[in-house]
DNA sequence: GGGTGTGTGTAGTATATACTACACACAGAG
DNA sequence: CTCTGTGTGTAGTATATACTACACACACCC
């Protein structure tokens, strides 16, 4: 159940076959971390790292921080401040779609983005 | 800058004022607390408690939740679920709405809540 | 076979989080 | 004047978070 460092080993496994540049040693430089520790949250030795270099790792890997974030038991903290900015409008919102299907979350995302909201 | 702990304080203040059941000690053994601790709390020489005790404190004050978690600087655990069970999605939907007025956001929630969603 | 790069093992550290236990001083009630 | 309840001060603790520093063994290159 080490969903968070199997993923990250694997895309840069992927990244590294095509470019010497992924290294354990060179990702953790680019990243900003020890090579000994990138390498145990890559095996679940470690818990994963902190928000601010999860996200400089999707940066460096070229993924989603979002997803990555998630993958890592965390939520981004822009959008904890924005719920904790209007928290009863948020949290019913969330609550009410939590529970719907892809597609209708999809739908809904679409008709805000395109609408007159 | 204490808006979690002058909050607290307050709104026990009140109640106290009509039951003498909202002691610092009494609401600290129903929460399960230390009472000095509780007392430190509101006067902000100590940081929020845990999640947990916070839901408990909002159930014996009638406060909601989610704002008080707000106020704590956190947000729960159980919106956090969901965001990350579908980060994409999630992430996209929230800062589409987050700088939205709040009849907007409300509109939207009553859509969601009464539409064939 | 010496240098370079590779992943990883060992052994720590600093800071934050989330509290407890106990004692003290004061106020009002009987 | 003592008992009860009040808030608060002092002094800790356990656990988690987020890492660093250094060394080691192996593999490939020339």
């Amino acid at each position: 159940m080490n969903l968070f460092g199997d993923h990250i080993r694997q895309r840069r496994e992927e990244l590294k076959a095509q470019n010497r540049d992924f290294s354990v040693r060179k990702v953790a430089a680019k990243v900003g971390l020890e090579p000994s520790y990138l390498s145990k949250i890559e095996r679940g030795e470690q818990a994963p790292p902190s928000e601010e270099k999860i996200k400089v790792l999707a940066e460096v890997l070229g993924e989603d921080r979002d997803v990555l974030l998630a993958l890592a038991g965390k939520v981004s903290s822009d959008l904890q401040e924005a719920i904790r900015r209007r928290p009863l409008l948020f949290a019913e919102l969330i609550r009410e779609i939590k529970d719907m299907p892809d597609h209708a979350v999809l739908r809904l995302v679409r008709e805000v983005r395109d609408g007159d909201w």
